[in-house]
DNA sequence: GTAATAACCTACTAAAATAGTCAGGTAAAT
DNA sequence: ATTTACCTGACTATTTTAGTAGGTTATTAC
């Protein structure tokens, strides 16, 4: 079973597309800075998620990633199944040759468990993530840091003019 | 998240534990060689759960683990728990701090999910998968194995006296 | 009492995965 | 033409996993 940051950050960096959605395109440096997660990393889990068509992309300035699909459409265990290979918890990728050849003990608890872990995350969309008390909350908070970024940019510009 | 071989491996040797629990202590190097893992590993392993003490042991000739408590009354969880740290989704392990001291986009997502995959193990003893079908399928196969690897064992020991 | 057995303990290590960085591309808009 | 931003691949430090090695202590059977 694997479920680290690079899950993680691709759910969260896909719902901070679809916070922005009505902006036209997001570039990711914006998505950088708001989420706090390295370009390059974005980068890399983009081009997963382009492949795996999650999301399209527009080049040149004012360009960026718009999501592909409709917010409703579009379901955490997808994004994550996208950068991660599966949310398998089994040992053996369901081949049930765990224990050379063979089936484990405890080889059917895991793929029980996989199926519970993927029910629940294949049933959550971005969508209704965006309407959720807790990440409206989480958005607004990041918006005014975004702005008080803008105007600490703008301070450090003048003051280089002068 | 964590769920690798570590707390695989525990549950599968506390269930090999709990089929064998009518022959007194159940010795480590019997489950390495019936579940296939290494017994300095397991060693590790049972430190951890008689830390816990989900497991009890016996020292000398004839000795071994038992389960220190009835075979209903352990879960699933609490023996990932003992070898993991936990079974959390989070990056923050639940600090609420995992973007930079403040809570992140996703934070709350990874909570519910974290709390689904504990109630789903937390709800599963030793008892309810010794009585599995499956479970007592790849049980008897071992037998069978164990059995074999007794009888090359002993050609072995006739040749060497020869 | 001594040999065998098996728990117990500590430290080390190879391999893999994670979470990046870096250096260069290429395509499209202004 | 130049800037913006996507795109690619190779490279790397750190951490974790999974396992080894080598010993000590307690108990039992002879």
């Amino acid at each position: 079973m694997r479920l680290t940051t690079k899950g993680r950050y691709a759910v969260t960096a896909m719902l901070d597309l679809a916070l922005h959605s009505d902006q036209g395109p997001v570039s990711l440096s914006d998505i950088s800075s708001r989420q706090g997660i390295s370009l390059s990393y974005l980068e890399q889990l983009f081009s997963k998620l382009r492949k795996k068509s999650l999301v399209s992309s527009v080049r040149g300035p004012g360009g960026g990633y718009r999501l592909s699909r409709s917010n409703n459409d579009i379901f955490v265990a997808q994004i994550v199944d996208a950068v991660n290979e599966s949310v398998d918890a089994t040992g053996c990728k369901g081949r049930s040759d765990c224990q050379s050849g063979n089936t484990c003990l405890t080889h059917h608890l895991w793929c029980d468990l996989s199926d519970q872990i993927h029910d629940f995350l294949n049933q959550i969309s971005l969508d209704q993530l965006v309407r959720r008390n807790d990440v409206r909350q989480v958005a607004e908070r990041q918006e005014f840091e975004s702005r008080q970024r803008c105007l600490e940019n703008d301070k450090i510009s003048a003051a280089i003019v002068d």
